[in-house]
Order: structure tokens, then sequence, then C-alpha cells
DNA sequence: GGTTTGACCATAA
DNA sequence: CTTATGGCCAAAC
């Protein structure tokens, strides 16, 4: 684990918090930001994940507030994220929406606040 | 260093 | 339930 995390961009902070998001769980982008600190910054989190697009950040474990899936358009990716979520026994309605009482899951909170 | 954009969120109607 | 608007902040151009 990184005792401290300087200033790896904020990219790097998203996927940290991302990365460590258990299985069967989902959080939401509101949750990751304000585990970063600040939850403005929930807009970033979706795009930072797709700016590093997939590889060892389970992304598909991150959500809107609404618990549900959210795509611009792009429902490729939206039906992908759903079948994985599926696959680690979150239960996803056809609308693409879950229970974030039940599966919901809230991150830890970053050791770094200057 | 200003402008544009965006996998959001909250509130209002 | 849906649609519209404002805000917020960081990266990309």
């Amino acid at each position: 684990m990184s005792p401290r995390v300087v200033s790896p961009g904020f990219h790097a902070r998203v996927a940290a918090v991302v990365r460590e998001i258990p299985y069967g769980r989902v959080t939401t982008y509101g949750a990751v930001a304000t585990a970063l600190g600040s939850p403005r910054v929930a807009r970033h989190v979706g795009w930072a994940l797709a700016a590093m697009g997939d590889g060892e950040i389970p992304w598909h474990r991150v959500i809107n507030a609404r618990g549900a899936i959210s795509f611009k358009g792009d429902t490729g990716r939206a039906l992908d994220q759903r079948a994985r979520l599926l696959a680690e026994g979150v239960e996803v309605d056809l609308h693409g929406r879950l229970s974030l009482a039940r599966f919901g899951w809230v991150p830890t909170p970053t050791a770094d606040a200057s």
C-alpha cells in the first residue's frame, strides 16, 4: 500500500479508490469524489475512468448516485457494465438500476489531506 | 493561460 | 415519473 500520495494527478487517486472496491459491491461517483475530499469532483471520477479505459480498475463497480448505470449514449459499454455486475452477484434490473442500500459500498477516504 | 467539455449531483417545475 | 438549469472542478485543446 502507498502510505502517501503526493500529486499523481486526479486519475491515479480515482483509480486507487476504485481499485479498493470489494467484489460484489458498488459505489457512486459522488462517494468516490467525497472520499477524495471533494464531492464536487464526481464528474471527474467517471471522466478519469473513461480516460484510462479499462485496466486493473473495476470501473464497472462505479455507478451514479441514482443507483443506476450512467452512460452517454454508449449503451454498449453500459450493457457490459451491467453484465459484469451480474457476474459479481449484483442484482441489476433491465433498467440498469440496483439497490444502493444493499450493494452500495463506502470507499475508504484517502489518508492524504493537506 | 483562456475556452470547452464532461461515465455527475442537487434542486425546481 | 421526466425535463430543465446551475454549479462545480479538473483535464484536454
